[in-house]
DNA sequence: GTCTATAGGCAGATAGAC
DNA sequence: GTCTATCTGCCTATAGAC
C-alpha cells in the first residue's frame, strides 16, 4: 500500500489515481470513465495506471474497498463523537449531505445502478457495503428506541434499509436538479418520521 | 411513427428496437448497452438501425418520450380506475413494483445516476419526467388530505419529491439484492407513513 | 428498409525500453 | 514506476448496393 507520510499532496499514484477514478465514477458511473481519463488528470500515461491496477475490474475493487473502510471509519467516529442515537442518524445524514454537496452520487448507490454490468466481485462488494450499513443503522434505530430518541414501527431492520433506500433516492434525484435543498427536504421528513 | 395494427408482435422495427433497448437501458444503463447489442437481439445488422435512430442520442430520446407517454397513460388511467387518493398512491407503487419484479429501474431513475453523461436533450426529458410525476403525486397527496385518506405534514409538492425519492431508492437497491421484498417493505412503510 | 463493408475513434490491455 | 508503441476489440457512424 502506497504510503502518505507527508500529507496528501505526496500521495502515491495509486492513492492519487483512486481519488480522480472515485470522482470519476460518482458522477459519471463505472461505465462513465476510462483509463485514459484518470491518467489525463493525473499527468501520466495510460499504461502507468496498469502498473497499480491490473486492470478496470481491480481498480473497481479497490474504489469499493477504500470507499467502505472509509466510510466505516465514518460511522466510528459518529459513534465516538455522538451518545444518543438520534445524533448519530442526523451525523448519518450529514455524511450523505457532504457527498452530494460536492454534486457526486454516493459510490455505491451508482454502482447498485450499473450492478447488472460489474465483475462479480465488485457486485458482492457493493452488497456488503449496504450490509454494514444496514447494521450499524439498525443498532442506531434499536438504540434509538429504546432511550426514546427515536420513534418507528416494526422491525429496526426494516427500518434500516428503509432509510438507506430513501437517502439514496433523495440523493439520485437531486443530482440532475443540483438542488441540494431537495435532498434536505427528504432527510429532514425522514428525520420528522422517526420522531 | 410505426403503425402497429395487428398487435404487438407486429409491432414495426423502430418499436421492437424501443422494446429491446428500454430493457437494456433499464437493467444496464444507457452506457451499459451498443447498438450491436439491440441488432443481435432483434436479429437485424447494426446498420440498419441507424435508418430509425441516426445515432445514439436520438434513440435515448425517443426512450424517454416513449416511457413518459406511457407512463403519463398509466396516471390518467389510475385516475379512471381509483376514485380515492389513497388508492391511487397505491396504484401509483405498483408500478413501480411491477417494473421491478421484471427486474427493471426506472427508466429515468437509472438514466438520473447517468445524468452527467448524458446528451442535454435527455438530461431536459429526464427533469420533465419527473417534473409530470410529481404534478401528478402533488395533486393525489392534497385530494388524499382533502379527503382525509392520506396524512402528511408540510408542503405537498416536497411530499410528492419524497415519495419519488422514495421509490427510486427502493427500487436502486432492491435490484442488486434481487430481493423484491425490500422494495415492498419500503412501500408498505411510506404508505404507513402517509396514514 | 435492410444489407455488407468500412471508416475512425476509443476502450482496456500488453511488451519492452528506460 | 513511468514511458512509448502497439494490439485487439468494440464503439458509433456512414456509404452505397439491393
Amino acid at each position: 500500500m502506497a504510503q502518505t507520510p507527508h500529507g496528501r499532496d505526496d500521495a502515491g499514484t495509486a492513492e492519487r489515481a483512486l481519488d480522480v477514478a472515485e470522482a470519476l465514477a460518482q458522477t459519471r458511473g463505472f461505465n462513465g470513465f476510462s483509463y485514459a481519463h484518470v491518467a489525463a488528470d493525473l499527468g501520466i500515461a495510460k499504461a502507468s495506471l496498469h502498473y497499480h491496477f491490473p486492470g478496470k475490474a481491480e481498480l473497481g475493487e479497490a474504489l469499493i474497498a477504500r470507499y467502505s473502510e472509509r466510510f466505516a471509519a465514518a460511522l466510528a467516529r459518529i459513534d465516538d463523537e455522538h451518545p444518543a442515537a438520534r445524533g448519530r442518524l442526523e451525523a448519518y445524514i450529514d455524511i450523505y449531505a457532504d457527498v452530494l454537496s460536492e454534486r457526486r452520487m454516493c459510490l455505491c448507490g451508482m454502482l447498485a445502478a450499473e450492478y447488472e454490468t460489474l465483475p462479480a466481485a465488485m457486485g458482492d462488494a457493493i452488497i456488503r457495503f449496504f450490509d454494514a450499513n444496514q447494521a450499524w443503522l439498525t443498532g442506531v434505530l434499536e438504540d434509538g428506541r429504546a432511550d426514546g430518541t427515536l420513534t418507528f414501527a416494526g422491525d429496526a431492520q426494516e427500518a434500516a434499509q428503509a432509510v438507506i433506500g430513501t437517502l439514496e433516492g433523495a440523493m439520485l434525484i437531486a443530482r440532475p436538479y443540483r438542488d441540494l435543498a431537495r435532498f434536505h427536504s427528504a432527510a429532514r421528513r425522514l428525520l420528522d418520521g422517526l420522531t
